[in-house]
DNA sequence: GTAGACATGTAACCAGTTACATGATTTC
DNA sequence: GAAATCATGTAACTGGTTACATGTCTAC
């Protein structure tokens, strides 16, 4: 899941942990922030995979590449040297950047069937990278979540909680399903939409 | 978070593991159901910090016997014997049943302040107790639980996705943030409504 | 007599957290 | 030169999971 999510901000652009982090909490939203004591390591067990490496040429210019032209790495000395100007830094930072291997495994992560059956945080972290879904795994993958709140649903209507309480939370729960339901079902109509304006029809 | 519904269930009901167990999914709902390998450990725990204990003794009312008429104990043999009538139960199960100290055990999990900022599960699983609570406990609570609402709005309002999924997921995520919030609005008006009835005024 | 629901339990694992330790750089 | 922020990392722990092992009772 950590792994997923940092390979999918690694396909755009080159980061360091620090940074990494402050993504990730924007991404995975309200679900959960991770922490240095996850995160780091999960770096380490990338790089150890081969699916990242370092790279430690600083981004300038806005995103990282873009104007290209690094010259050379010099792997060896920890660039120690002055980074950028007044430089901004801290400590010395790793910059790391997704392999070939790194997107292999990355689309592998993303097209995994299994799992997600009802993981919210799961189903959100795929969804967010749904553009690196070809578009017919992008309609299984909603149609997927939509089955899955389906039968949730009709788990829960017919239920009646024992107490006030209980009761609110399960129309509350019941109610906010159902429009989860049909924020999916305009999703997928909209990439249908799109699909068939694309091919052939 | 495990213990405390454990706890909850056992308040009200003497029960065994396995039922404990579709009685947490309900409870639970959505929200994870937990699988046999956390829940008799859990239990075990329990036992040992004496918050509940076997009683064995099935439970008459309305649920598990219902043709009840067990007569005695006789704690030492398993009641191996007939159970009740053409009886029902595999193996031989184990019925707890919460001590004065698991009650204490169990207000105090619940009434601990701290946590859910943003923990969704331990709000849903407190409310799911709320009755359990004093009022101006309660009205704390759901008080908490909005402002950490409001709050994760602000930081979501503002921020616009890079595509169009990641968009859909911030706009959808702000939405239903809305409508949760609204309806603790309508919770705590209710409380209130309910305790200046109750009291002076 | 065997399939399937009921029932309890353990061991190995996993994905994350907290708390801690360290250190560079910038700003006041 | 102290405080704040940037930055990386490790160790111990937590709260669960899966897979496995075992067993009983009912219904066919």
């Amino acid at each position: 899941m950590l792994e997923l999510a940092i390979l999918g901000l690694l396909v755009e652009e080159d980061l360091h942990g620090y940074e990494l982090k402050r993504r990730l909490t924007e991404v995975l939203g309200a679900l959960s922030s991770v922490s240095y004591g996850s995160l780091y390591p999960a770096l380490g067990r990338l790089e150890k995979a081969a699916a990242v490496k370092v790279v430690t040429a600083l981004p300038e210019g806005d995103e990282p590449p873009v104007t290209g032209s690094l010259g050379a790495d010099l792997a060896m000395f920890r660039r120690r040297t002055a980074s950028t100007g007044p430089g901004r830094s801290g400590r010395t930072r790793k910059v790391y950047g997704i392999t070939e291997q790194g997107r292999q495994v990355f689309h592998d992560l993303l097209t995994a069937e299994m799992a997600s059956l009802d993981d919210e945080r799961d189903f959100t972290l795929r969804l967010a990278f749904a553009r690196f879904l070809p578009p017919d795994a992008r309609v299984r993958l909603l149609e997927r979540r939509r089955a899955s709140l389906v039968e949730r649903l009709s788990k829960t209507r017919g239920r009646s909680g024992r107490d006030a309480y209980a009761a609110a939370l399960l129309e509350h729960g019941a109610a906010t399903t159902e429009r989860d339901i049909s924020w999916l079902d305009d999703l997928i109509a909209r990439e249908r939409a799109q699909t068939t304006k694309g091919s052939a029809k």
